[in-house]
DNA sequence: CACCGAAGCTAACTATTATGAGTTAGTATC
DNA sequence: GATACTAACTCATAATAGTTAGCTTCGGTG
């Protein structure tokens, strides 16, 4: 429950999210370089992750990147459409993140570390899209739902299967996996709310300082 | 990132909140026990906790107490209080929960056992109730958010202090005190996500558990 | 130079929202 | 037994949401 020490004020990042040059409209309504789709996946993903899914207008986005609510459909389909962008595709980075980390090790210590490495450092790096994907997944269309919880699943079960398996050749020593799995995934999240880019931090120093927690974890004396 | 995996079925406790006899409703209107203002905040609280504040309409609420949307207004005064209500609550008792739970001892880590284990039940006990105040916090009205981020606040700081104190008397060794502190309280707002009454592990249990991981985590190796 | 499509605009539509005003039906009290 | 109270109701309103339709204007292309 730190989201509200944690957060900056209510209303950071939401400002314009039009490069240099980007929002000198002409009279006819033409700008200096074109405004894409990504543009406006990137400026409803900011209000999304400030101020959820149904607390943003099309207005607020609209309003980001100057221009008025119905230009707005001139590249993308729908609202929703924005939120299954958003979490589909960083649902994807996450699947690969972790079969990337995971792939040239055997050693259950050492396969949790880099999955918790690679994790943590998502987290770090896409606070945004990370907290989009925890909190506003929900609101998805059932069908983006479903597709959506079946990816998060996968991923769930993968990283539990690494601490079983370490609990089975006594490389850890846990109660209970399912929990401890759950203990870690959720300090790796909640990187996403503290997180700041220009802190002391870096997102190697978050990686490993929370891939060392995380190994402490597996390891509780009784 | 567990939200989607943890999570029943969207639409889970969303029904009826009214107790035995409460949902007779005679034909002039009145019902067996007097609607109170406690029962709409209890079925506004599910609604918020499952689909949150935006996400939730006033018919909505209205619906799980079987009576019409401006009918609530007999009781409440807008939906606004309803939040405010849940959040400030919820707050006051996590600090209460804290006082009394590290008022007995001076040892470092009693004292961060006892803290950890009274924050895991509380999001054990309570889980819509946390769930509401770490994600619908922002949409407090600007007066009733300063109070909740002030109390979070307050929190946080006497976390932090008891792991600073550690580490200075060398019960802990952490690298960064706000982070561990981070990480711990995460943790356990997490419970919020996953534990169910009906579960294998009781609240108990689960305040055990996580007492004991915060102290793993607080002697991180090197 | 004529034209075409991209991308802006305004106006308008529909649905839903929170909320207000006024009404009615039981229940308790004098 | 009249009255006042409570708590429901229906009906109404103003604001806002997402979205569609149609118009305009520009830069690029034949």
């Amino acid at each position: 429950m730190t989201a509200l020490t944690s957060s900056p004020s209510r209303s950071d990042l939401l400002g314009d999210h039009l490069r240099d040059g980007r929002d000198e409209v002409t009279p006819g309504g033409r700008r200096a370089s074109p405004l894409t789709r990504a543009d406006i996946v990137d400026a409803a993903l900011t209000h999304f992750a400030d101020r959820g899914f149904h607390g943003t207008s099309l207005k607020d986005v609209a309003h980001s990147l100057h221009i008025r609510p119905p230009s707005l459909y001139h590249h993308i389909e729908s609202k929703a459409s924005l939120l299954a962008e958003i979490v589909l595709t960083t649902l994807d980075h996450v699947a690969d993140d972790f079969e990337t980390a995971v792939a040239d090790t055997e050693d259950p210590i050492d396969k949790i570390r880099r999955a918790v490495a690679a994790y943590a450092r998502r987290h770090a790096t896409h606070p945004r899209e990370t907290r989009v994907v925890n909190q506003e997944s929900r609101h998805l269309e059932p069908g983006d739902y479903a597709v959506a919880r079946l990816a998060r699943q996968d991923h769930e079960h993968r990283f539990r299967s690494i601490i079983s398996h370490g609990v089975a050749t006594g490389a850890f020593d846990v109660d209970c996996p399912r929990l401890a799995s759950f203990a870690i995934r959720e300090m790796c999240v909640s990187i996403a709310r503290w997180f700041r880019p220009d802190g002391e931090l870096t997102p190697s120093d978050v990686a490993d300082l929370y891939s060392r927690q995380a190994v402490a974890l597996l390891r509780v004396p009784r």
